[in-house]
DNA sequence: AAGAGTACCAACCGCCACTTC
DNA sequence: GGAAGTGGCGGTTGGTACTCT
């Protein structure tokens, strides 16, 4: 298929927003709601395309994000997300109320990713929760950025350096290759219904959810032992 | 004080999956 | 069933602020 342009090129405006832009964009979906991204600059009079307005509003113009330095806690969730999800940003900001899927990647490529406790979460994620084997270890150890090879029964995150697209989640055998829409794991998008937090009770009971029933079991399995105060 | 190096983060780009016709 | 349109995701880049020498 021939893939149209996300915009015209021509007069549409890069870069920055200046405070008059943002609050255009407010106003106009505060009053008409996004329904389709494309036409609301349009129909705004933003000279911006819909990408560039959608991003602008989730990452920053949201009522409900919050600002501001991470939490410890925040920083744990990422890690040991990370260690489970590889570089699934959006599906790790599900799990952080008012964070963003940008502000998370950020905050891993800048702080986290260096970070000595990361390999030592992702060993023990690897070694004593799920059982991997010691090739998977390595090549985490070995491995690029996204460094994470995680072996459940049929469900793999393989963010390995050899993995052709680092960070996708890969199922095994029977099952049907996840999308981006149906993560392996965890696959409620940013507005979807989150039911719990970190500590908080079930993961999966989104009825709009197709997650299969064994990826809620390993995820299950992760929250159960972070409850039970589990050194990770 | 000034230049160089580094860190941070907002925004863009390209691709893929889903939906609609 | 296939083409076209759209939304969403992850990787990357470029500008700015900060720190060091």
């Amino acid at each position: 298929m021939v893939r149209t342009p996300c915009c015209e090129k021509m007069g549409l405006k890069k870069g920055p927003w200046t405070p008059e832009e943002d609050q255009i964009l407010i106003s106009h979906i505060q009053r008409y709601g996004h329904a389709n991204w494309r036409a609301l600059p349009k129909q705004a009079g933003l000279l911006r395309c819909g990408k560039s307005c959608r991003l602008r509003w989730i990452n920053y113009l949201r009522p409900d994000i919050k600002r501001g330095k991470f939490s410890k806690e925040e920083e744990e969730t990422i890690l040991k997300l990370h260690g489970i999800l590889g570089n699934r940003w959006s599906t790790i900001a599900a799990r952080l109320p008012g964070r963003t899927d940008n502000e998370i990647k950020n905050f891993w490529h800048t702080h986290l990713k260096k970070r000595p406790e990361r390999s030592q979460v992702q060993r023990m994620m690897n070694n004593n929760f799920f059982s991997a084997n010691p090739l998977q270890e390595s090549q985490a150890e070995a491995g690029s950025s996204s460094g994470t090879s995680i072996n459940m029964r049929r469900v793999t995150v393989d963010a390995s350096a050899t993995s052709s697209v680092p960070g996708k989640v890969l199922v095994a055998n029977d099952e049907s290759l996840p999308s981006k829409k149906n993560p392996a794991i965890a696959g409620l998008g940013f507005y979807g219904p989150v039911s719990s937090d970190i500590s908080g009770v079930t993961f999966g009971n989104n009825s709009h959810s197709d997650i299969g029933e064994e990826r809620e079991f390993w995820y299950n399995m992760f929250m159960t032992s972070q409850r039970r105060g589990m050194e990770m």
